[in-house]
DNA sequence: TATTGTTATACTCTATAACTATA
DNA sequence: TATAGTTATAGAGTATAACAATA
């Protein structure tokens, strides 16, 4: 998780103060008296911050929901590569979700001391090393994967399938 | 930043090998052969994944561009809601940018000692404290504020307007 | 010489508990 | 009693440098 400051349970709304109102917009005041709303509308207006807000509150539902698991993020993300493309190799999994092998090792040595994958000899390069979920690990990526789905349901659920589609497509416009 | 895995410089595109190429579709290989390329079509469907990559991608060019101005993602949304906000209290900037309050101590000692804000007492309340910009804060700021809009701009190059703006709505449907 | 995987390690970020001063 | 701000500290996440084994 990233920050669990005090819950909010309203929401923003653009609420108009009786000095900011007039114009229907909210302004920041222009001298050091007290602010009731704080207003965000210039953060709002940038893809990271945004982007960064709807992954980490994603983010700390996902990691209540898998917890039973014992899958966080990256976990799940390595798990499930492996599962989906038996035989891969470290290397390919930092290329493709961006990590650092350093990083990597202690993850696949927890995964494997846990029953979940397996290391066999590649076929064509005896430097590396390809990863194999095992039928206990596969058991367990499909419980998780429908955790996962779930989850992401419920975060979206603001959003019509057609939106949904389309928020998918356009960020991976950005990291892609 | 949060992981530098070589740079992919080529794009993924779908690309199909001779054996999984036949329906359209990137299949993971059933056996313990070699990968080419790493299928990511189920990550890829979920919105945690993509906005997490997302943001770690522009947070990437975020830190390079806005180094010169000593502000990271957090500094420098914290600058900007107080610079939007004279007065705003370290309890409200926890709430609104969801920090913790302990994380937010250092920091903004930091931009004080730095001459970039400074602590006034609350008007009405003994306890809390006034935070705003100096006159030098918000110089810093406007410099900030424009290369941030710069990266901004080059990293959302592939989406129109119209889908720059839809993305933005959509994903602040998911956190606020 | 280049690459895969690894070790060791440093640095940053985030989280929790507990304290003070004021309301 | 509740809240704003603080202190200390633990834990997780991310980073770089350097090495052995293989290509």
């Amino acid at each position: 998780m990233t920050s669990a400051a005090p819950r909010k349970s309203a929401k923003p709304k653009a609420i108009e103060t009786p000095e900011a109102g007039r114009k229907g917009v909210v302004l920041a005041k222009s001298s050091a008296a007290k602010i009731d709303q704080v207003d965000t509308t210039y953060l709002q207006t940038l893809m990271g911050y945004n982007a960064r807000r709807a992954a980490l509150s994603i983010i700390e539902l996902f990691l209540e929901r898998l917890a039973p698991y014992g899958l966080k993020p990256v976990d799940f993300s390595v798990m499930s590569t492996i599962q989906h493309n038996p035989g891969v190799t470290s290397r390919q999994l930092c290329a493709t979700l961006n990590l650092l092998p350093p990083n990597l090792v202690g993850l696949i040595q927890s995964l494997e001391s846990r029953g979940l994958i397996e290391r066999k000899p590649h076929p064509h390069d005896g430097r590396a090393v390809g990863l194999h979920a095992t039928s206990k690990g596969q058991a367990l990526m499909v419980q998780a994967e429908q955790a996962a789905t779930e989850l992401e349901t419920e975060k979206t659920a603001k959003l019509t399938p057609g939106q949904r589609k389309t928020l998918l497509e356009l960020l991976q416009k950005i990291y892609l």
